[in-house]
RNA sequence: GCCCGGGUGGCGAAAUCGGUAGACGCAGCGGACUUAAAAUCCGCCGGUGGGAAACCGCCAUGCCGGUUCGAUUCCGGCUCCGGGCACCA
């Protein structure tokens, strides 16, 4: 036995031991009950960064845990590996992505390794890896039967110096990273895949998942965004012939108050407008400047122009003015939106910068309607009734509605309809590193899908992308192929995949990577659905919704059989650091929080902060998530290198919930490590006393300690069923000083079933620490299949309790009762008390409030 | 701009159903051990007023208001910070 605790020999010592026994090796075992344990896969993006520790670590000790509890646990691992960032380091290293990713891999993977996560390596997936990729294209293939996947175009964010469509990521500030140039959007053609068909069952499954976070729920609901309003048309006559501007409205009430239309600058009629009208044509122009994200739409300043053209109000008939706005999408409804400035913030803002009519058309009693600004209650629908409406006039939003549908209806001018904000999913990236679209460009026979037994269209692993397009384009081993329906020389396709498509199904790949044959087999329905599934927050929308989508369309193609792939979401809060920098002329220079120093004053308040190496302040501006331009990270590897990897993982579940975000401290990690020594060092000096015990007969002095260490356990427990991982190390804690506490006056019988009690309850925390003491101290071989302790009831009994005092809901004291008092003995003691008495003070006593084993509240 | 979440001591946090606010730890201060340092151990540790002290009072969970015998917890409004916004993953 060592006296000194060395993490590293312990580690390795436990690894091995694991290692040898397959212990974390997952069989499908039917009968047994199963527990899916999935952590969001890493992108490859060259080192593990403390999110990635954080979030493996919670997925490993609800892996651990569970596996006391009886149940066949599979927690796999595998790689995000097709994306931007490998190009990014093509180009800055001359590299390719390939070869930059898979050492990224292997050196990732040693590192996941000496972190002791319980996964099964054996079902390792790597989605740049064909066997892998190839799914995604029969899967692609099979939609595109289904018209599940369609073509059409799109807009993506222009360069027009590079001459290539850049990432959201890429522009800053509407240019372009590399070049500077003012980005344009530009219309290209796209596949989509049809997930609006799909929106009702994603909105109305939310309801079957009660493990997920409401707060997920919600935001997914609001994306999908289901919307009920009235779809109606404006007739209008252009060059002789009769059309109709359709918008979409769920102000249908407020139609009486329209006084323009506003449309896309793509629209057509934008475009019939400005061919004589060169100021227009340049404001359209200017109008698809800029990129295509939706929070630099939304906040940019709303402009418009007269385009000269009317169109006619449907029920009125009169002229209405057609606006060309900046802030209409051509992607959202048919590009065009009705303009209601009096009962609409953004209509309103653009009625007054240009001079338009606003006219009321709802009230709500008693609130004054006035032109000098906008109110909140303009755009309320639930107490408002209709004003300078003609015949609608008194009528409340609904029956407005209902009457004005139904009006409309009558013309052929409009029906009720629902919406949803959800779009469809845009999957083509002109982009190299990805998965190949299969499908072949034939001037004879047009698009034509790649035969499955030609799957898969291998990506070629030598390319390196310099930033001028996607590579694809100058590979003719690639490019040139015979059509597989004509024979005829044709083109293959160049984009790739977006890759949300890989990680929105990888989850089935883990119960049968090595099928050679088929996407997924009968593995798969052993496994899922994924019982607890654990990634950041800031994938609560896109991946998770993704997700959702390819299972069910899988599920329609008879793949598989569940509605939902994750029947439990824990979405982990992200890891901050402090931000420390000095200007530098105008430029920031940014200090790793590892070279500055805090200096405090003699309470321990923070006075300031000095950079080590000169001693001169550096400046804070607060903490934030650990990245590379703000040089606040802090390598993990380091940290295990110094402490192990068991101060790591217990550091990162000690110092905040797992949905919290959790700050970094140099201090705190001291502190766990601390911790974990005083664990050896306790195992260490009472080995010889309790190592040889047999039997669990305790002594009347071993009461208070049994007490303790059973009632942590069972708060301990609670926690972990909660997953309030903080809260369950901070039992540990509580469990070694109760142990510390009671040595010289317990038994060693108590003190040997504590320790047992707190190596188990830190096992899923720190497996190799106490894995190594579990057998050293002789309580069984190994401690991976140890199950999880229980509590002894008989060791909380208590006879008497504490209840506290309250006059008038302030705290006055406390007495002592029999646990079994009645109601009437615990008033008649508290109204005896010295000190209630003192602060009733004569006054007579309205009523007494008894919480059962808790308190006493006299009401004067 | 829109959607979602959060704010509790010097710091990270705890408080399970509305019932003793601050468990556990970090930092700090005081002490023991030591030639010394490190490590370790012991004690104190929200603010404020009174008191020599024991102790007693008042204030305090971002701000303002409400419900309640009682609010960190429930409701309304505000404010600041964080996440997402469809081509970063």
């Amino acid at each position: 036995m060592e006296a000194q605790y060395r993490p590293a020999d312990v580690e390795r010592s436990a690894q091995q031991a694991w290692e040898a026994s397959g212990a974390h090796r997952a069989v499908e075992t039917p009968g047994k009950p199963k527990y899916y344990c999935l952590s969001m896969f890493p992108y490859p993006s060259g080192k593990l960064h403390m999110g990635h520790v954080r979030n493996y670590t919670i997925g490993d000790v609800l892996t651990r845990f569970h596996r006391m509890r009886g149940y066949n646990v599979l927690q796999p691992m595998g790689w995000d590996a097709f994306g931007l960032p490998a190009e990014n380091a093509a180009m800055a290293n001359g590299v390719p992505p390939a070869k930059w990713t898979y050492d990224n891999i292997a050196y990732m993977k040693k590192q996941l390794k000496s972190l002791g996560f319980a996964l099964d390596w054996e079902r390792e997936l790597a989605t740049c890896r064909p066997e892998y990729y190839r799914w995604n294209q029969w899967l692609f293939l099979r939609m595109l039967e289904k018209g599940i996947a369609y073509r059409k175009t799109g807009v993506v964010n222009w360069d027009p110096v590079d001459q290539t469509v850049l990432a959201n990521e890429q522009v800053i500030d509407g240019r372009g990273w590399r070049t500077g140039a003012v980005v344009e959007k530009r219309e290209i053609p796209m596949y989509y895949l049809r997930i609006t068909d799909y929106a009702p069952e994603l909105l109305t499954a939310l309801d079957s998942l009660p493990g997920w976070p409401e707060r997920v729920k919600l935001m997914q609901a609001n994306w999908i965004g289901r919307s009920e309003g009235v779809n109606l048309a404006f007739p209008y006559t252009l060059e002789g012939e009769s059309k109709l501007l359709r918008v979409f409205t769920t102000r249908a009430d407020t139609l009486m108050g329209v006084t323009f239309a506003a449309v896309a600058a793509e629209h057509p009629l934008a475009t019939f407008a400005a061919r004589n009208n060169p100021p227009l044509a340049a404001f359209v122009e200017e109008c698809k400047q800029g990129s295509v994200m939706e929070a630099d739409m939304a906040t940019l300043d709303k402009k418009g122009m007269d385009t000269g053209l009317t169109v006619t109000h449907p029920l009125t008939g009169a002229e209405i003015p057609v606006w060309v706005g900046n802030y209409v999408l051509m992607g959202y409804g048919e590009g065009a939106v009705m303009g209601v400035p009096g009962h609409d913030e953004r209509d309103f803002a653009f009625a007054k910068k240009y001079g338009l009519p606003i006219v009321q058309v709802t009230e709500v009693p008693g609130k004054p309607f006035s032109l000098d600004g906008w109110q909140e209650w303009y755009a309320d629908k639930t107490s408002c009734r209709c004003v300078n409406s003609g015949k609608y006039d008194g009528l409340d939003y609904q029956a407005a509605v209902d009457a004005i549908a139904a009006d409309l209806g009558a013309k052929g001018y409009g029906e009720k309809q629902t919406t949803w904000r959800l779009r469809d999913w845009g999957i083509s990236r002109q982009r190299y590193w990805g998965t190949p679209i299969p499908l072949i460009h034939c001037d004879a026979c047009g698009d034509v899908p790649v035969p499955d037994d030609q799957l898969p269209v291998v990506l070629p692993e030598d390319c390196v992308p310099d930033g001028s397009g996607n590579p694809l384009r100058n590979r003719p081993d690639f490019l040139d192929v015979d059509c597989p329906k004509c024979g005829q020389p044709a083109r293959r396709e160049t984009d790739t995949m977006d890759t949300f498509v890989d990680s929105s199904w990888y989850y089935l790949r883990y119960a049968c990577p090595d099928n050679a044959a088929s996407m997924v087999d009968d593995r798969v329905p052993y496994w899922m659905p994924v019982d607890q599934y654990i990634g950041g927050i800031e994938h609560a929308i896109l991946h998770l919704l993704y997700s959702r989508f390819w299972t069910k369309v899988m599920r329609d193609l008879g793949l598989i059989t569940v509605d939902e792939p994750f029947a439990n979401l824990l979405t982990q809060g992200m890891v901050l650091n402090e931000i420390f920098f000095r200007k530098e002329g105008a430029r920031l220079v940014y200090f790793n929080p590892a070279d500055v120093e805090i200096r405090t004053d003699d309470k321990g308040a923070r006075i300031g902060a000095v950079l080590k190496r000169d001693g001169q302040p550096v400046e804070t501006s607060g903490i934030g998530t650990m990245s590379k331009s703000k040089n606040n990270g802090v390598d993990p590897q380091a940290l295990i290198e110094q402490y192990g990897a068991d101060t790591a993982r217990f550091f990162m579940m000690f110092t905040s919930p797992p949905e919290q975000t959790l700050e970094w401290s140099d201090s705190g990690v001291e502190g766990s490590y601390r911790f974990l020594r005083r664990v050896w060092v306790f195992a260490q000096e009472q080995s010889a006393t309790i190592g040889a015990v047999a039997g669990t007969t305790f002594t009347a002095a071993d009461a208070t300690l049994r007490r303790e260490v059973h009632t942590v356990l069972k708060q301990a427990t609670y926690d972990m069923e909660r997953k309030q991982f903080n809260t369950v190390a901070s039992a540990g804690m509580k469990i070694l000083n109760a142990l510390q506490d009671a040595v010289g006056t317990a038994s060693a019988a108590a003190l040997r079933e504590g320790t047992g009690i707190l190596l188990r309850v830190l096992y899923p925390v720190t497996p190799h620490l106490t894995h190594v003491l579990w057998s050293e101290l002789g309580f069984g071989s190994d401690i991976t299949v140890a199950p999880w302790p229980d509590v002894d009831a008989a060791a909380l009994d208590r006879s008497e309790i504490e209840l506290v005092l309250q006059v008038n809901g302030k705290l006055r004291g406390s007495i002592t009762v029999a646990k079994d008092a009645t109601r009437e003995a615990i008033e008649h003691l508290a109204l005896e008390n010295p000190n209630v008495q003192k602060f009733v003070d004569g006054q007579p006593v309205k009523k007494v409030v008894v919480v059962p084993g808790r308190l006493v509240n006299v009401v004067v």
